[in-house]
DNA sequence: ACCTGAACACCGTTCAAGT
DNA sequence: ACCTGAACACCGTTCAAGT
């Protein structure tokens, strides 16, 4: 949603039919979302951007300002379609159906899961939308109207949270290496000093946060993913006077 | 807690007496979390941490294995004190003291924030203190035994996805004109299509999510998170039948 | 308007060498 | 054991120039 103060490709009422711009807003960030899909934002270089689109590094420079900017719309690519149909009848409905939505884009984007913090920030029609989508299920929700900011915020944080933790890049060095150190700590687990974690580990090994070792791409947190989203909402229900 | 394949200072019975070495794990950490408390992680680089260390780039890289494991050890550092005192008699309160307390380490490094997502795993023994902590916590509350691992999950992701969120960097390339277009955005916000955003924007501008441009280091979300915090147990507490 | 091309000031890390 | 020093293969971005 930021302007760029760079130089944009001006509202074009037509451009010279000939000799067409060979670059785009769009294909930029296409291809940008392309080499973080597969390469990771880490690995994702302007200069590597610019060879995937054959072109020189600062042809990019002529659409989008930098790095950073490019990066935020990306993400704001890919939630473009976040927000849901009009609300149901039922609101903790619409509150799951939006935290699922908002976990199955991160899920086909995973390495885009880090930028969301920073950039949550996009088109600003589209985040009125959403904005105004969350606070009218808020309401319906039955909350004291003075807790309404709150718990938008609150729900905000919920959506995005839980699940940019879950698909969080994990240290790949020597994946195998740190596996195994994890296995072996594990088993290891003093039974007298640590009961419940050494009763439960193999139901919490490399299935949950602290414990892994690959991230929810390879290994999503599901069951935890519900609890958490179900004990959200039945705590909103409450506080709503349910 | 990733063992790492670098050489290390060996158990170190008794060094030569003479000629200490200037440097070491624990001066380099601190130096790390230094640098990155003022500077960003962004901005935080092998050979600024060497130049701070009065040192060659290289010299950091006998006592570490690279930039990634580093950072890995600077937060574990920063969350070595988050586990509280022995549980107390509330279950609630318990939790309750832990998600501030993580809240309250990430607010005095706010820059580590974006680092804990895939670096929540640190010093072994400390981890396991934690977890058990947490499942103890959490039997206490009278959940079934069966969701105890799903209730662990949903708890690591309450406790960090929330504050990680909130202390994420905003982008500063040029705060100012973001702070300017963002409130135009939001004056403007036609009552007829967005009637609740338009009646709440004072409350939400720049005091939640995605309408703000100062993160949780200029603008703490309190409210946001106390809704947060407390919406999350009630749901605990209603599932676990309370 | 749109892109090339060179150049600047950085990176992390490998590798060989010193003491 | 602990650190220096040079070198490699990268970065993002500025700036001037082409068409």
């Amino acid at each position: 949603m930021h302007a760029d103060d760079a130089p944009q490709p001006p509202k074009r009422k037509r451009r010279p039919s000939k000799d067409a711009p060979s670059l785009s807003s769009d294909r930029i960030i296409a291809a940008a979302l392309d080499l973080i899909d597969t390469q990771g934002v880490d690995n994702f270089s302007m200069r590597n951007l610019a060879k995937l689109l054959g072109v020189y590094p600062m042809a990019i420079y002529w659409y989008v300002p930098n790095r950073n900017a490019l990066v935020a719309r990306v993400t704001a690519h890919v939630l473009a379609d976040l927000v849901p149909e009009d609300p149901s009848a039922d609101w903790q409905d619409d509150l799951r159906t939006l935290l699922h939505r908002f976990r199955a884009i991160i899920r086909a984007h995973p390495n885009v899961a880090p930028l969301i913090g920073a950039q949550l920030v996009s088109n600003a029609s589209v985040d009125l939308m959403m904005i105004e989508w969350v606070l009218q299920v808020l309401r319906r929700s039955g909350l004291n109207e003075a807790d309404i900011p709150a718990a938008y915020t609150a729900t905000i944080g919920a959506m995005t949270g839980f699940v940019t933790q879950e698909f969080a890049a994990v240290p790949q060095d020597d994946k195998t290496g740190w596996a195994d150190e994890m296995k072996q700590i594990a088993q290891s687990a003093d039974p007298e000093q640590f009961p419940l974690a050494a009763a439960l580990m193999p139901k919490l090994l490399n299935r949950s946060f602290i414990l892994r070792w690959d991230n929810g791409s390879a290994v999503p947190l599901d069951d935890g993913f519900d609890f958490f989203v179900e004990s959200f909402i039945a705590g909103l229900a409450r506080r709503a006077g349910h």
